[in-house]
DNA sequence: TAAATATATTCTAATATTCTAATATATTTA
DNA sequence: TAAATATATTAGAATATTAGAATATATTTA
């Protein structure tokens, strides 16, 4: 979206539309769904071994989620170990959405 | 995404990405509500007077849904009628989606 | 304090997206 | 058949996104 045209929309839809956007992504699809299975407990190298990118580009994607409050982490040492945090609602749509994958074909 | 790096995601994560970026975007997001609520009865030129958007544009949006199979339409006369084809499962995640919003603040 | 470790940020080039304008197609009606 | 109506498609410019490289920050440990 152009940032010129933000205000021609809703506010409303347009952060609903940023959440769908965060789910745009394979890669931050796999982290939100890794963090869903493994709770908290990743950090950004094991995302970046596990997924086969680099930890730059890693930290990129969880920078996103984490702009628009969907992970956040806490400190442990040396490492950020980050969870989803609302995992309950996160887990519902990305059920519906390969539902409607599925449904779809 | 790049078309060149998509072969680095798997198929799934892939489509279920596309649905995402569908609902990645206010317009379509609104469209997608008001054929919830309606059922079967909006052509592009009711979405373009609702939303103020030029019918060329609202074509393209619905392009974008139609060619995800998220949307479908049965022609009457002139008219082609838009429907949600998985009514249920986009209910629910746009639902999620609003709380998740909700709940992120 | 210096080195090592873990992560984030900035910059850039390639690519993708979105909007508008112009044009095309397809159906109905005079 | 010609005009009107409803919609879709194409082309383009402006903007946004992505991934990698280089760099910065922050914490731990020697």
């Amino acid at each position: 979206m152009k940032q010129q045209d933000k205000h021609f929309y809703g506010t409303d839809y347009k952060r609903i539309a940023e959440i769908g956007h965060a789910l745009a992504h394979p890669l931050r699809l796999r982290i939100v769904e890794i963090l869903l299975q493994h709770s908290h407990n990743e950090c950004v190298q094991d995302f970046s071994e596990v997924l086969g990118k680099k930890q730059a580009n890693i930290s990129q994607h969880l920078a996103i989620l984490r702009s628009l409050r969907i992970i956040d982490y806490h400190q442990e040492g040396r490492k950020r170990c980050y969870y989803i945090k609302s995992p309950q609602l996160m887990r519902r749509i990305i059920e519906n959405l390969k539902k409607i994958v599925g449904v779809g074909i």
